[in-house]
DNA sequence: CTGTTAGCGCATTCAG
DNA sequence: CTGAATGCGCTAACAG
């Protein structure tokens, strides 16, 4: 028994209620002056009805939507999937709606996810862009009208606010720690897919001026790894470096695997990791050689996902508020769209955190 | 220096190439009849001015937004995140853009989703009921413009399409080795936070009647672990049923908790889960008691999650296709829209797998 | 094959 | 404080 009648409009609550579509528009609307005998007769008319307005007529006049766009990555990624829980909390809580897109972490893939964002006249976008230093789209969206915020990633390139982590630091801490503990043949895994050989000479050639706003979380968090050596005044062995080729566990696990097959070479006694991806493909390669952590080897992973507590020893990790980079995020992009917000692009940090647990394992010097 | 003009028009496009606007917009939209030679002028026009159709415009005529509204309990999780990838690698492919909305497996919030898709004009939805008995707000929602397609959870109070596994089976089956290993008393961490304690006692005291598409997945999988019960003649024990107040890790862990506690009296050799949270939970908590797995307890977990490879011995699984279960949701829906599926509602069941790992040991009989 | 006319549902001038 | 008129940008009849 469904009800085949359209939906009704303003004009049929307007004809109800004995005025015009216009009075009646500003008696639902809350603008403009109105005698409140007159908003009491359309409300009642308009409840009579089940009227809704309908948000795309209102759209094509206001040039608003109500809508933010976010694009991402890797929708089923747990690092972003927590991150876009926090956004949507922040958003519907202030009558914001969302779209996503999905890029696969390709800058061509996300110059149309921005393209459609912007067809589709959002009011505001969340990007992780793919690449920091390819970022003209995203300086394309940003009008007055239209907010821009980055998550997880700033870009030197773009006058945005961006919500993001200090991980240069966090891993030059980290490392520091496993530095401390006497470990002298450090493995990292990290991701320079998109990087060129170049930048990675280029970090390693100069680690005081490479700027975190050009740089990838992967390379950023691999310059912590280096300063964190050269704080030490340990050399750098660029055979302990181990870059996946892809964005996937699977690909983090053969990098790992390759790295371990050589510690007779290199004498590595532990390993760090650069993301959630990197920790789980790491961790599954090192139980496949048969190592046990952290008596054969040292390990310290990036994010603090489930596993890292119910794996034993539990893995101490570098924690990162995920839920609060979103929220924070949406809730700087809703100030913006509020006019709450009038500052120049601020580049706003949160607080990682080190959980010490039972991965690290202290080696006696030489 | 961004350009301040307004985005170009079908009119300016028009004027451009010198023809009316039906004409210009028939050129672009590639619909009733037009002269190769015109389209091309019109579409060296558009290229020209950069134009790009206002698809706000567009859906206030046609009544289409090119968008599919998702509803989910909890975007974080594991399960829905991997669906959502699924949904939206399909919809991207298609065409459509995606509208997100969270509802914490609220029954009152997924009203107001419900009505917000709506007012959104949204030409779909998929959405994972919080009450598949509860299903008014969407029943409401299928029109014969409108397609409605369940993920994950079936309604017989709804003629929609759904798409689910077969869990009581694949519950059914997985007690059952666990039985046949000579199990005789087996734990099981479910939710049933919305079911009443009725539901409860009739579940147990009705076995082949209790239809699957009137119970929420956990209290599927709990009726297939009673099946198995009673397949094998093996009386039900309610102390071994622990029923967690939410859906949240916390609540599972001090379930299992409860049911370890009582091991003494129960004599409970195993614990099987019902979904990644109950799982989690319940490892956690064995874990914390002390318990080695299978040595002290035999354990079963519910989708395959990269933990249960990573911990020691690895964890035997049911393993559900949710990237699957979200692209299979996307497809059905998209072609009730495109008009290629014309059938009544259908129950589409996607296989389950167990995968045998290390977390089961048999048990001597008495 | 192309142009003219009308209007989707609403917000916003401007008069009254 | 209220109403009439205008138009957002586009598609859909209908003529021609």
């Amino acid at each position: 028994m469904s009800d085949v009648r359209k939906q009704p409009t303003l004009h049929d609550v307007a004809r109800l209620a004995g005025f015009s579509t216009s009075t009646t528009a500003r008696a639902l609307g809350n603008y403009g002056r109105i005698a409140e005998t007159t908003r009491e007769k359309v409300r009642a008319a308009a409840d009579e009805l089940g009227y809704r307005a309908n948000p795309l007529a209102r759209s094509m006049i206001t040039g608003k939507t109500k809508t933010i766009g976010v694009v991402c990555a890797d929708l089923s990624s747990p690092f972003f999937a927590e991150a876009l829980r926090g956004i949507s909390d922040v958003a519907k809580g202030r009558g914001y709606d969302i779209l996503i897109v999905n890029t696969d972490e390709d800058v061509a893939s996300e110059r149309d996810a921005v393209a459609l964002l912007r067809d589709r006249h959002v009011d505001g976008v969340i990007v992780s862009p793919a690449d920091v230093r390819q970022v003209g789209h995203l300086a394309a969206l940003q009008t007055p009208e239209r907010a821009l915020v980055l998550l997880d990633r700033s870009s030197a390139a773009l006058d945005a606010d961006s919500v993001t982590v200090d991980d240069v630091s966090a891993m030059t801490d980290a490392v520091g720690r496993l530095l401390d503990a006497g470990h002298r043949h450090i493995g990292i895994v990290t991701e320079l897919r998109i990087e060129r050989e170049a930048d990675w000479q280029s970090l390693l050639g100069d680690l005081d001026h490479s700027e975190r706003r050009e740089l990838n979380p992967s390379s950023r968090r691999l310059l912590g790894y280096l300063r964190a050596h050269r704080e030490h005044d340990i050399p750098i062995d660029p055979a302990l470096v181990a870059r996946t080729g892809a964005t996937s566990v699977d690909s983090a696990r053969s990098a790992t695997t390759r790295l371990l097959d050589q510690r007779a070479q290199t004498g590595m006694t532990a390993v760090v990791t650069v993301d959630n991806t990197t920790s789980v493909g790491a961790y599954g390669a090192i139980r496949d050689h048969g190592l046990r952590v952290p008596d054969d080897l040292s390990f310290i992973a990036f994010d603090n996902l489930d596993w890292t507590t119910l794996v034993q020893p539990a893995v101490s990790v570098i924690e990162q508020p995920v839920y609060a980079l979103g929220s924070r995020a949406a809730e700087v992009l809703l100030d913006r769209l509020d006019g709450t917000r009038d500052t120049p692009g601020e580049e706003i940090l949160l607080d990682t955190r080190f959980i010490e647990r039972e991965s690290i394992r202290a080696v006696q010097q030489v």
